[in-house]
DNA sequence: ATTTCGTTACGTCATCAACC
DNA sequence: GGTTGATGACGTAACGAAAT
């Protein structure tokens, strides 16, 4: 079950400036996760996971799309990059071949 | 063929911020 | 203040590839 190859070709656009993906913090930690809370009726528990499940999933495919979106950005920077590298070094060819 | 290891997706919990 | 949605952190299961 699960290992479900999701990955539906949704919107790509990265703009996604307040999609948050910055909070961190929040270390939390773990500790006692017992049982002494207000207590949750049964079914308003089962409520609040399926709407959390639901939202982790969403979040995590965000997030992916965020991340693939800046990997492009990435790689466009690197070609414009490589692109003004070499324009630099013909510049520099032609200007030495002039003064000479 | 079996074991080990890295990766991926998932569910849950804790927490925060915004809303009512 | 309680509710709700978003998200980081953690543990887990399934999977594929490399090592034995």
């Amino acid at each position: 079950m699960a290992v479900t190859g999701e990955e539906t070709g949704a919107g790509n656009s990265c703009d996604s400036t307040s999609s948050g993906l910055a909070q961190e913090g929040a270390g939390a930690g773990a500790s006692a996760r017992s049982s002494l809370k207000p207590p949750d009726t049964l079914l308003k528990r089962e409520r609040r996971l399926m709407k959390n499940r639901e939202a982790a999933r969403e979040c995590r495919r965000k997030k992916k799309e965020y991340v693939k979106c800046l990997e492009n950005h990435v790689a466009m920077l690197e070609n414009q990059n490589k692109t003004l590298i070499e324009e630099l070094r013909a510049l520099k060819d032609i200007y030495r071949h002039k003064a000479e």
